[in-house]
Order: structure tokens, then C-alpha cells, then sequence
DNA sequence: AGCTATTGATAACA
DNA sequence: TTGTTATCAATAGCT
């Protein structure tokens, strides 16, 4: 009722002409593009309109397209002459594509995605598949946390150790200045003692002398 | 329901995307020939496909469009037209196999080898990432099986249904027998009633004549 | 320019 | 590849 079916036959009344011919080129040049990305091809448009005024549209630079054209167009003997060349290059190129396809595919029902290509047993395969990566995933990031934990547990120790000989080594240079000037200097009232470790550890140890500080650590599981 | 709405963006799936190509690419020539005669205007198209193969549609003579193309475009210099396509080729295939070489590896990583080569960071990523997988893939296979379910349950339900038509309709064929030759005629002691139906439904529906079993069926989850 | 009813194109399937 | 059909997309006729 509203619209009805046109016949293509030149559009008579002028201004319908110019409305239906930008509509129609934007259309034309909106397919181009569709069609240059779901197919990955290269595609390239050009019109003149009736006044002579120029639109193109291309998905890459619309020179290359022509040239890519013409170079095919003059050159149909050209691949009789350099043709192995190409022709290799070419099936390099194809299978590269393919393989590459595949792999995307498989990737992405790795991930999850498109699995409605899928029937029950391909199901069933990629779920076994995928349970396996997780164990191993999982067991490998197990490992690196223990060896993580472990190194850092053999720091605490090397430190809580080196500590302890500080200590020692403070209490003997306070008795040796006691009994070289005598009982005026301050001498630490409780020293570190702690000399056990494991992975939970936290402990904190500090000499009373505040401007004194021998060492303070810190571990734990987050 | 039957079609949807499609991303624009590369069909991955290789022979969808050749019908694709094919029915688009006319799908534009029929749009360019249409606008040419609709608005009078000088329309072509070039395409070349992702295997390099060329189509191409011009309202009149490409060639012509072409040259109407270069006149405008002033100051183009032409460089070598053979080396630019085989550059483009060069460039193609270089990226071609950076990219399935890193899809290698996702994928090598997704199915759990070369783990070693990743940190505790990406390694609990890629546990996410498989753990997500695990779970699209689980859910997909129990929707698949019980889609096969429902399936076989509505079968079942049918084929009830319709055993219950034909006890009817033998019931109704031994009164017509005895109405016409007498109480002679053997008659069913028993008829199957059953029509409710169950996915663990296991029933079989024998008629006491041996020699006319009407239907029997078994259905279960395995 | 916008706005719909309608035609036209086409994705999925066979 | 070709055909079919249910949907989606383009656009003719108006404002």
C-alpha cells in the first residue's frame, strides 16, 4: 500500500532519481564492505553518476585494486612466464590458510566457543581433553607455588638464622663493652630466639633499642 | 528460528564462506546493475577473492570506468605493477605464519603441553580460562543428551498413543467379527492401557495372541 | 534528513 | 552447486 515494486528502468523524476542514487550507493557500498570482511576479499566500487561526479569505495586502497586488476587483465601470459614462482607462492599460501583456519577452530572449541558444530562424541572427546589440560594446568601451578613457598621458607630460615648469629655477635660486643667502659652502656634485655620456621611463619623481631633494628620478616599464605 | 542475524565479521567456517562469496557477490553485481539503469550512472565493481580469483561487473566497459577513474585522479604514478603484488604476497605470508605460529602455541598451552614456559600470572589465567571451557562443554553435552531425551520421549509418547488407537480399533474390529460370525472368535483377555510415558520407561505392549504382537518398547536412560 | 511498510537479499539447511 | 524458506536488511514513498 505504501510502496510498491519498482520496475529497473530509469527512475524519470529528477529528485527521486538523486534520493534513490545515494540511498541506493550507500547500500552498494555498505555489501562492498560486508563482503570484504566475511570473505576476507578485496573488493573495490566506483561510480560515476549521471552529472559525472565520482564516489568509489574500496576495502583497501582502491589503486591497488586496479592495479592488481590490470596487472591480471594485461599480464595473462605473464604467468606463463613467471608463473612457478607464484604458483608456488600461492599454494604456500592456501595451505597456510587452511592450517591456520583449523587451528583457529580448534582454538576456539578450546575455549568453548562454537560448540553447536559439535555432535555427542566430539563433545565427550573435547570435554576428556579439556579435564586433562585443567590437572595438568592446576598440578603445574601447584608446583610452582611449592617451589615458590619452599624457596621463601629457606630465606626465612637463612634469615632468622643470620639473625641469631647478629644476636650473638650484639651480646658479645655489649660484654666487651661493658668490660671495656664499664656498666654504663645499655645492654638488650631479651634477645630473638626463635630459630623454627614453616610456611605459615610470621614473626617479627626487633631489638628494644628502637634505632636498632636487626631484622623483621613476614611470610604467609595469601 | 530457521536464520539469524549474522556479525559481520569472517565467516570461519570455509564452505559457508564460499556460498557466502558466491551469493553476495551477485547479490552486489545485481545491486550495481540496478542502480546503473535506475539513475543512469556508469557503475563498476572489482573483486578479487581470498584464493585470488577475480570478478568483476561493469555497466559498461571496466576498462572505460577505469580510465574515467585514473583521469580523475590526478599525479598517480604508477610503480612497477608486479612487484606490488607479489609484495602484497610476501607481506601475506610473513603474517600468515607469525600468526599460526602463535596459534600453535595457545593451542599447545590450551591442551596443557609447554606449561613451563608460563608464570604463576598466566598460569592461573589459563586455569580460568579452561575451568569456563569445562563448564560450556559440560553444560553443551547434558543439553545435547537431554535434547536426545526429550526426543525419545516424545517419540515414545507417540508410539503409545498410537498403540492405544489400534487396541482401540482391534477391540472394535473383534465385536464387529463376533456380530458377524459368532462367539467363536477368540477375543483379547487384556488390553494395554498405559499412556503415561517417563524418560526411564521401559513397557512392552503384547497382544495375548502370539502371532499379533501390535507394538513393543523400550526406552531408558543408558 | 527521518520514518515504516514493503520488497529484496540471504543464512541455514537439504 | 542449486533451490527453498524463514528471517533479516534495504529501500520506495512520504514527511
Amino acid at each position: 500500500m505504501m510502496r510498491e515494486k519498482i520496475k529497473i528502468k530509469k527512475i524519470d523524476y529528477l529528485p527521486a532519481r538523486q534520493v534513490t542514487f545515494s540511498k541506493r550507493r550507500r547500500g552498494i557500498f555498505k555489501k562492498a564492505a560486508e563482503l570484504s570482511v566475511l570473505c576476507e576479499s578485496e573488493v573495490a566500487v566506483v561510480i560515476f553518476s549521471a552529472t559525472g561526479k565520482l564516489s568509489d569505495y574500496s576495502s583497501s586502497s582502491i589503486k591497488d585494486v586496479i592495479e592488481r586488476y590490470e596487472a591480471r587483465t594485461n599480464g595473462v601470459e605473464k604467468s606463463d612466464e613467471q608463473s612457478l614462482e607464484l604458483q608456488l607462492d600461492n599454494e604456500n599460501h592456501t595451505k597456510l590458510s587452511t592450517e591456520l583456519e583449523e587451528k583457529n577452530r580448534q582454538l576456539r572449541q578450546m575455549k568453548g566457543e562454537d560448540l553447536e558444530e559439535l555432535d555427542l562424541d566430539e563433545l565427550l572427546k573435547l570435554e576428556q581433553l579439556v579435564e586433562a589440560t585443567l590437572v595438568r594446568v592446576t598440578e603445574t601451578k601447584e608446583e610452582l607455588i611449592m617451589s615458590d613457598i619452599v624457596a621463601l621458607e629457606k630465606k626465612g630460615t637463612e634469615l632468622v638464622e643470620a639473625n641469631n648469629q647478629m644476636v650473638v655477635l650484639r651480646e658479645r660486643m655489649v660484654m666487651l663493652s661493658k668490660r671495656n667502659t664499664g656498666p654504663a652502656l645499655m645492654e638488650p634485655s631479651e634477645s630473638a630466639t626463635s630459630t623454627s620456621c614453616n610456611s605459615a611463619l610470621s614473626l617479627s623481631l626487633e631489638d628494644d633499642c628502637s634505632d636498632d633494628v636487626i631484622l623483621s620478616l613476614k611470610l604467609g599464605r595469601p
